[in-house]
DNA sequence: GATGAATGAGTGTTCATTCAT
DNA sequence: TATGAATGAACACTCATTCAT
């Protein structure tokens, strides 16, 4: 692994537990072993660090958005099993996923100053959720596989469980990712046995 | 108002917006118009200042606790109109507090290194919401007027969506109360159609 | 015990614990009670404290001297008893005194920045020991009680060590007076064995 | 010479003219001629350049000690003249050494707060020549060159002359080095004659 | 006699950054 | 590629002192 790699993982690790601003250079480059100035032949200033973890996450992120969109597209025929796999999909390969946990600590972290930080926070753990999950549920309940309602209301109901799950554990020193993910299922069943249309 | 009182709203202000370490006593005594030197005439040193706010977020939130098992006591009883003014209640003369708004926004902002507010939010925002839930859905069931249902899960399904529109609210710039508001009443509202037992 | 007196005991014991810089008024006004302001009511500033306790040194070592001059006036005729007796009046009843035992610890701890003190020191544990005994030792030759010798060197030989014990006292933590006693006399003695003409 | 070495030197004169705590880091600064926070490139604390200080000082001091050794380790067959010059050379190439002249004034005025210089001095100008001299006094009575007494009472007879005149000159503004020769040189002579077996 | 409130000058220290080598 | 050396701006905090009450 290159130097320009090793600062940014070492950056990824120190920003998710102290947050950007509270983690230094210094720091940085103590546990990357090289001196400080070295640092501004990779990346402009620091920043730039940020803007390349950045850059990955919404790569990542982006990436997601497809495979979800594709792995959606077939539910509508679908089973109770097919209806929990999707959502255990969306947490075991992507907010489970080292990377995407470690950036999502430091976008919770530093809500402070940044409206740039706080802007991609606000788009993909608030926003962009619940706009997918809208429609989504919306062609569901045109299929007749969810009873009708607010998409919405629904969509919320949906993802806002995974969020609070989730904000609590990257929140809770020492919480295992076993009890998200079994809260996590718990909630894919209920929400399912709650809102098929069969159900009644 | 005196000195101490204007340090405090200065420190809860800027706190809010910048976060606990990012906001300096520079800034504070500019926005009060003292000196520096000023600051520890009132209080030993800026962690002080930031602990006199807890304190006070604290006995507010401990206010509330009380209010809550009031309001929840006559539940058991009751119509769906009753039902949602505790929600209600809950949103309007608790989170938008704006003492507590503000206070909220400097533990969401600073979940940084400090265990403490780290631990504070776990408890207030995480925590005891749902543990208190999750003993009044108990008891709702058992009275039948709630489905029978893992009250964990129930409870987690009433308050996420709080804990989501809130986070929502505290980090979209110009984003208004009333937004929240409609939101959470429009989820309540849906919550007790899906749930209430008579309604099978 | 008024305040100013309080005052001037807080102060001495801090002074002669942590220097006179290094001791702050707040220290004082914490030990003795009262606010940092009223300090002002009883002394013009900071220095004036010490001061007032120089002069308080001052006199008690203008007293010693009236005392020394006495008690050895009387010398010439004598025995090694009454010369060990004076040796040992100036160690317990002026050096080991608690004001003087107390404020030579501040002369010896601050002998940095101040001139004033540092003259202070000089004059009362340097100089005027030396040659108070230079002239004491010429008369006691010219008696023919000690032998022939260079007088200020005969000083340096009967005071240095009383001036290295007491130093050894007073910066040894936990060293008890009783040390220093012994081994002033044992000196005192075996300075009697040797000089005194009769022992040829 | 380089930044850290003048860093070390301008500290040195400074810690020594007016004590480490008086003496400030601008102050430093201002003498070697560079910012303050350069500074902290060369050393982590204020602490930090007196420890780099403290290291040389017993470095030199423990070098001495092997010399003393060495030196005295001759002296038991020996003249008047090789008794003397052991003592000239430990004022001379010693206690008149540029270095450790200035670092026992740090430590002559920083006898305050702090227990590690404290200690420090205790041992290098209170403890260990005593206890050496001691030593080699006892060697010296057993071979016949000095009269039978208490080693103690003869080391200090021996060395407290030397701490004396060693503290009046550091603390005497304008004082030479040539009347602490002479007054040391006058002392050794005095003693040897007083002492020496063959004398009576 | 005492104090609540304020202040100016100063302290040691951290940090991101620059630049010649 | 990397670093040794430096720096300006900021930071939290301390201290002796003042003054109206």
């Amino acid at each position: 692994m290159d130097t320009r790699e090793k600062i940014l993982e070492a950056a990824l690790s120190l920003f998710s537990k102290k947050g950007y601003h509270a983690a230094s250079i210094r720091d940085i480059c103590r546990k990357v072993g090289i001196k400080e100035s070295s640092v501004y032949y990779h990346f402009a200033n620091k920043r730039a660090i940020l803007d390349a973890l950045q850059a990955r996450f919404i790569q990542k992120s982006e990436g997601l958005m497809v495979f979800m969109r594709q792995a959606s597209a077939q539910i509508a025929s679908i089973s109770k099993e097919s209806f929990l796999a999707v959502g255990d999909a969306y947490i075991q390969q992507y907010l489970l996923d080292d990377f995407i946990l470690a950036f999502l600590r430091i976008l919770m972290i530093e809500q402070g100053d940044d409206e740039a930080l706080r802007a991609l926070y606000r788009e993909w753990f608030l926003e962009r959720p619940i706009t997918f999950q809208s429609q989504l549920f919306s062609l569901l309940i045109e299929e007749g596989v969810l009873r009708a309602a607010d998409c919405r209301t629904l969509a919320i109901a949906y993802y806002a469980p995974v969020f609070y799950l989730l904000q609590r554990y990257l929140l809770t020193p020492g919480a295992g990712q076993d009890d998200l993910l079994r809260d996590a299922q718990l909630h894919f069943a209920h929400f399912w046995n709650t809102y098929q249309e069969r159900a009644t």
